[in-house]
DNA sequence: CGACTTAGGTTTTAAGGTCT
DNA sequence: AGACCTTAAAACCTAAGTCG
């Protein structure tokens, strides 16, 4: 599955050469970046480039599965002295779903009941947090002093510091928008089209049109298993496109035949 | 810009295992 | 020896394609 991951990105056009990371680092602040970029740029296209090899043929898994002690708190938690570190997170997760403490408009965000806060001693914090909090919880077995895990990287407390504020801002700005444009004006059908539908509605906005495309598609299973963003043309859809199959990307541009041009 | 779709990459953390 | 990969979790974001 993994593998087929690392297969599709490829094809989808996913650059080696750190643009992906790039990406991500401009939700971030801009001062950090630079240094920041620089470092998971390095690391990130060698991971990547690696790990399409690599994948195949790893497996075992790695130190992650080793018992580790948990902090008294954690041991509360847990019910358990010892845990692999994988184990907590997937216990605090499903605690967190069985409590429901994710913050409804940022469901990234954990807001802490008091056996959490106990353990993180803040009032919420975010995922990716949490998991760095869990450090002070999780030490190696042979210490037999409560020494948290050596944190080598120090660098990466500045990642974490831009993961801080950078965070929503974006993206609650993104889903403020909204509004309407004029793109969702209806659009003059081609007979094909409206036939297709069969609804008799002649003029439609695009987005309807690939709103109801999809629903035909999976209401006749015309998806490719294999591939589900690849559909299979059924007579009706063969009729109307003319292709025995295609991208679930293209429907737009497949419908652009079938609007009548206001002017045309 | 945003309507619509799906797959999957990315983000965080840890340290041991594995590979070069 | 040192670089890189592994595990778990969920949400977010991006990709193509079109249009005024």
């Amino acid at each position: 599955m993994k593998k087929m991951m690392q297969m599709k990105a490829t094809e989808i056009g996913y650059e080696e050469d750190g643009e992906t990371a790039h990406i991500k680092t401009e939700e971030g602040e801009d001062d950090e970046e630079e240094e920041d970029e620089e470092d998971s740029n390095e690391k990130g296209t060698a991971k990547r480039g690696s790990k399409k090899q690599n994948k195949e043929s790893k497996k075992r898994g790695g130190g992650f599965c080793k018992l580790c002690r948990l902090s008294p708190q954690l041991q509360k938690f847990t019910g358990v002295p010892e845990l692999a570190r994988t184990e907590v997170v997937k216990q605090l997760w499903s605690y967190i779903r069985e409590k429901n403490l994710q913050d409804p408009s940022n469901r990234r965000n954990i807001i802490c009941d008091d056996t959490l806060h106990a353990l993180f001693g803040v009032d919420s914090i975010n995922m990716f947090q949490m998991n760095k909090a869990l450090a002070k919880h999780i030490w190696p077995l042979d210490l037999d002093d409560a020494a948290p895990v050596k944190s080598t990287q120090k660098e990466k407390q500045r990642k974490q510091e831009r993961e801080e504020d950078s965070d929503d801002p974006k993206r609650k700005k993104k889903r403020q928008k909204g509004g309407n444009s004029g793109f969702l004006a209806p659009l003059p059908l081609s007979d094909a089209l409206v036939k297709f539908f069969g609804t008799g509605e002649s003029a439609l906005s695009r987005a309807d049109v690939v709103k109801r495309i999809w629903e035909y598609i999976k209401q006749n299973n015309l998806q490719d298993p294999s591939d589900k963003r690849r559909i299979i043309c059924d007579k009706k859809l063969k009729e109307l496109f003319d292709i025995d199959s295609f991208n679930g990307f293209t429907v737009s541009k497949l419908l652009t035949t079938h609007f009548k041009k206001a002017e045309q």
